[in-house]
DNA sequence: TTCATTTTTTGATATAGGTCAAAAAATATA
DNA sequence: TATATTTTTTGACCTATATCAAAAAATGAA
């Protein structure tokens, strides 16, 4: 999907706010394996990813990978406390595909919400859409089993489940990649 | 914390707006035990929690009773999906202690919204403070023992650690009240 | 106070899912 | 191709936490 499209999927903006917002995008193709932000570095920008599939991640205090996050086409893709609060975050975010993605710098942002009532609304609507996202999960891990949650996933990011390793998916949720590898072969 | 106090502590508006946001606000009483939002209903309401204890809730497959959150003083208390999307609410909401609210329709917040660009980023700032919230509490869920995920609580929100039931507690943290109660017993 | 109800603790047992290890399969590299 | 590397699967065993049941403690009502 177009960043146009997308940023009308959240709010209809009018013709000068979208001139604006999308001036403020600029785009890039990052190759599969590279990273778009370290761990401990401060998220100066805010991704669109038109096309491709990208997680966020940490190590744990035993040294596992451990998936927090994975971001496919037509999602924001941001460490949103980092980010939003401008502090160190603390995952990685690396592209698991060759990707395209469209972002916009903190600074270029905080200036239109500044100037636009219009795009700072997005802002809050696109807030609460993650919001949304992130509760839903939140309820999906908390009481469900390893066979629920695997299930979760495949309904809700059918293409994830297909297109990321295992051993990301287990993580991301909190189940061991031996674990989920039964739960598929039952299946 | 008085309503203007909390306001403030997450965005200083200036002197019309803030008029218009308390005089938007409504103050009541609540007893313990009562309800404020039943589950299928649309939460109309965002309530702010001056002094008190409230948890949202909803009884699972099995029939258990399993609290989805707590709120204490000086938090917002709402239904963040049903209020902001306007659609039915998966939670019942209920007062743990009599309790002192402020509450402000979903319509007359709409409305602020629109004539105030300062209101709007109240709004904005206030999901991505919600959002970081819950964030932080997937991530301790997800990858921590019951022992782990207890201290968690008691370092967070140590207030709520003393004054919850211990049933609705462990429900929060994904474990039965029994592990809790053996936890508690270790310490 | 006493009695009833609710909440918490304790005990015995069961099980989902973890850990460790190695084989098999898939993917990347020369 | 063949070979090396990474990812996934399978097996054996173990442990944290669930379940079921009942006692003890706390709370509330009469």
């Amino acid at each position: 999907m177009k960043l146009q499209d997308f940023i009308r999927s959240v709010i209809d903006l009018p013709q000068d706010a979208m001139m604006a917002i999308q001036k403020a995008f600029t785009k890039i193709e990052v190759p599969k394996g590279n990273k778009i932000l370290r761990q401990g570095q401060t998220c100066k920008k805010l991704f669109y990813l038109e096309k491709g599939l990208g997680r966020s991640y940490y190590y744990n205090e035993k040294g596992k990978d451990v998936t927090v996050w994975f971001f496919s086409d037509d999602n924001i893709m941001v460490s949103v406390e980092s980010f939003f609060q401008q502090k160190p975050s603390l995952y990685d975010m690396e592209m698991l595909e060759n990707s395209t993605l469209h972002y916009i710098t903190y600074q270029d942002l905080q200036n239109l919400f500044d100037q636009y009532h219009s795009i700072e609304r997005f802002g809050r609507l696109l807030a609460i859409q993650l919001l949304t996202d992130v509760v839903e999960k939140l309820n999906a891990i908390q009481f469900q089993t390893a066979k629920e949650r695997y299930h979760f996933l495949i309904q809700k990011y059918p293409d994830i489940a297909y297109r990321a390793p295992l051993g990301h998916i287990a993580s991301y949720l909190g189940i061991t990649q031996e674990t989920l590898s039964r739960i598929r072969a039952e299946i």
